[in-house]
DNA sequence: CCCTGATTCGC
DNA sequence: GCGAATCAGG
């Protein structure tokens, strides 16, 4: 398969939607994240600026005119100290129990949706009343073993559970093994997806 | 370990 | 131009 216009197309839509370069390699299939790397590299648009207009921003600096066989040699240029807006993005993910205003909102991200798949339902609240004594006591039980990831280490297989208030320090991920295809872990699968008739069945 | 992007270099 | 191998890092 080659990088035909529409692939590239693809390719450059999900890029500066933000995608990785693995999510995008999925999508096109036939080509790794490698491959999606390079080409993005190829075109130009390491840089994510939906913005464009710009053209080469950063060129390659002087770099190392030798070049090592297998020496670490490789990457050298940490050129990055001047690019680093993207960082703001705790704001897809709900809060157990709180309310939490932290951010007044994203002004300048409109796009920004890297952790939740789109498609798939967004974290529950996991306000007590609507859940099963049972199952409640089972996620107390999980959480205390909950591996307690921070948002960068949450990935497609990591239950994505939010435990704790996002306002403070006490806040973290589940991050126990999800499972395929879900976003949480059996445990809080138990409580994110309850069929309806049982939830009727509860009803106190 | 899971993942991310960056770079190099033989093809 | 392409992308596997490799690197550096969260």
């Amino acid at each position: 398969m080659s990088w035909t216009d529409e692939r590239v197309e693809t390719l450059k839509r999900m890029w500066s939607e933000g995608q990785s370069a693995s999510q995008i390699a999925k999508e096109l299939g036939a080509v790794t994240r490698n491959a999606v790397i390079g080409k993005v590299h190829r075109l130009g648009l390491s840089n994510r600026n939906e913005g464009e207009g710009d053209a080469a921003a950063n060129a390659a600096p002087a770099a190392a005119p030798k070049a090592e066989p297998k020496a670490k040699a490789a990457a050298k240029a940490k050129s990055k100290a001047k690019s680093e807006p993207p960082k703001a993005e705790a704001a897809a993910t709900p809060e157990p129990a709180t309310e939490a205003a932290v951010s007044p909102a994203q002004p300048a991200f409109p796009s920004r949706r890297p952790i939740v798949p789109a498609g798939q339902p967004l974290p529950p609240q996991p306000s007590a009343n609507e859940i099963s004594p049972e199952a409640l006591a089972n996620v107390r039980e999980v959480e205390k073993k909950a591996r307690k990831l921070s948002l960068m280490e949450l990935t497609e297989r990591t239950c994505k559970w939010p435990i704790g208030d996002p306002a403070t320090e006490k806040f973290w991920f589940c991050g126990l093994p999800a499972q395929q295809g879900k976003p949480y872990c059996e445990a809080h699968v138990g409580v994110a997806f309850q069929p309806m008739s049982s939830r009727r069945d509860r009803r106190r």
